[in-house]
DNA sequence: GCCAACGTTGGC
DNA sequence: GCCAACGTTGGC
């Protein structure tokens, strides 16, 4: 079972949101990124466990937990000429843009925020989110850096 | 296949 | 709103 990361800006889907969806779960659409896309399609499996990361917004950081729920699918907003993620050179044929299923978990008691991270980035040593200029809204978690992440939760 | 221009991300 | 970083596009 993988780790991982997965960023979203809460003006436009919070952790609130998806704990407000009828089965607590949701499709990760819009994600337009080749290395996102193969991640989805060659690592994620179900079970796999994530972080809900809230982006762009006043206090960056972890907000909750949520898993895997599906193996990765074609996401339909791709084909969609009135959505916001529609990319006219995909075909149904050969779909550019995958997406997973995840469902909600639960919320953390309060934010791991970025700037908590960072204060243990000795142990975080290596986590994508802490590298300068790192721009991939989903990226993975080694499993002794989820561990030492769970552990902010109680401090 | 190079690379400049452009667009997007995301913290601040 | 600024701007650094970096992925993508498209002309050549």
């Amino acid at each position: 079972m993988a780790y991982w990361l997965m960023k979203s800006e809460p003006d436009a889907f919070s952790i609130d949101d998806l704990a407000a969806r009828p089965k607590q779960t949701e499709p990760w659409n819009g994600v337009r990124n080749y290395q996102v896309r193969n991640m989805f399609r060659d690592q994620f499996k179900p079970g796999d466990e994530a972080f809900f990361y809230h982006s762009s917004c006043e206090l960056p950081g972890i907000y909750g937990l949520m898993k895997v729920v599906s193996a990765a699918y074609p996401d339909p907003t791709q084909f969609d000429p009135k959505s916001d993620y529609y990319d006219p050179k995909s075909t149904r044929e050969d779909p550019r843009w995958l997406l997973v299923d995840v469902k909600f978990e639960r919320k953390l008691k309060k934010p791991i925020t970025l700037t908590m991270l960072r204060e243990h980035e000795k142990q975080l040593d290596g986590l994508i989110i802490l590298q300068r200029g790192t721009r991939l809204s989903v990226t993975p978690v080694k499993p002794a850096h989820w561990n030492a992440i769970l552990k902010l939760e109680a401090t």
